[in-house]
DNA sequence: AGATCCATGTAAGGCGTTACATGATTGC
DNA sequence: GCAATCATGTAACGCCTTACATGGATCT
């Protein structure tokens, strides 16, 4: 799933100029999947290229000139056959959390702003939520389950991140010993010390 | 934030080589962050060279011979440095809720495996984060807070989605009328049948 | 005997991010 | 007037992913 495949999506709801879709992508993916113009117009024009969309020039009547997009069908059924096959992937790729597992390392005043620029940040992201949902576009798109539960359940994750973080953030402070000071002693005496018991700490699962 | 800082972080508990540090990799930073030898072996040739780790290769002498790492004085400090001023992104890729906005376009039977497959991998990765805390690594980890953390809020969100998933995928298998049919009409009369109301629909923002 | 784990790397390719470049219009 | 919004693209760079290549040791 790449970011031309998101493009054939965003016009099964209708044509669309390439400003359009990104601004689709940001209110209905922004907590699950972002894609910039570098890669949207690069995109579109390689769609065109391959007959999934067609594209015709509006000139702006109010503002510039517009392109609009339309899917054709083999368009289409390359989306819904695309659609069939893409593995379900959820990746998460958080520098917060790295920053969190070495709090012992971060000056505590840090660390507080960190917490809460992430907890700002959160409740940012719930807010857009509910102005999406309750902003009622008339487009049909907040009818349909799909839009439902895709809010439903970017509110119910943040919300349990906020949470956590705001029940748990007070135990993070002090580092358990003198961590912060010394941490280059070797903690992992490794085939000298033990050479019969490989691999301890590292592998769990 | 890249993999060498990750890399350096991993030798602030110790000397260790390029395999252990992947091992640390998928036990620590499993459901947050992501990387392969690919990217890891490299980065530690270049800290190398850049003076911020040293290596020195042991005979195996049970297996083949390793490449032992060790975070230099100088490499500490770089890595406490970048710590500080890293920003706390929190970033999240997820085909699997693009799937969910257009669950209205996939055969039902493929949107129940995908689901059961989702909560799968869920259950999978809350069982390997309990192994995590259980299996007692020895060697200090586990006991500072950071840790615990976000050992605990990867328990928490991922908890929070199993939850949703569960209480709300009965309510996305109909389709609102005759979406999965005919998708292409135009819902979305812009600039042509009313050029008063620009942008309905996309910017809730 | 075959699979799996340990262990280290290289190389190419893909994909996205960022920065740059441009310009009209609308609201404050 | 100035900022923001609308609107479309290009180009370079960076970073990671994937596949390839190799080989001993242990476990079943």
């Amino acid at each position: 799933m790449d970011v031309k495949d998101l493009c054939l999506g965003a016009l099964t709801y209708g044509d669309a100029t390439g400003y359009d879709i990104k601004k689709f992508f940001e209110s209905t993916f922004g907590h699950c999947f972002q894609a910039g113009y570098g890669s949207i117009y690069p995109a579109l024009a390689e769609l065109t290229e391959a007959g999934l969309v067609t594209a015709r020039t509006e000139p702006g009547q109010a503002g510039p000139s517009r392109k609009l997009y339309h899917l054709t069908e083999t368009g289409r059924r390359a989306f819904l056959a695309g659609l069939k096959a893409t593995e379900p992937q959820h990746k998460v790729k958080s520098e917060f959390l790295v920053l969190m597992h070495f709090a012992h390392l971060l000056p505590p005043a840090r660390l507080d702003a960190v917490l809460d620029q992430h907890l700002r940040e959160l409740e940012r992201k719930l807010e857009m939520i509910d102005a999406y949902e309750c902003g009622g576009a008339g487009d049909g798109r907040l009818q349909h389950p799909g839009t439902r539960f895709v809010c439903g359940f970017g509110r119910a994750v943040m919300g349990a991140a906020r949470d956590y973080i705001r029940t748990h953030r007070r135990g993070l402070g002090q580092h358990g010993s003198e961590a912060a000071t010394r941490s280059t002693k070797q903690v992992r005496a490794r085939s000298k010390a033990s050479p019969a018991s490989k691999n301890r700490g590292y592998t769990n699962a």
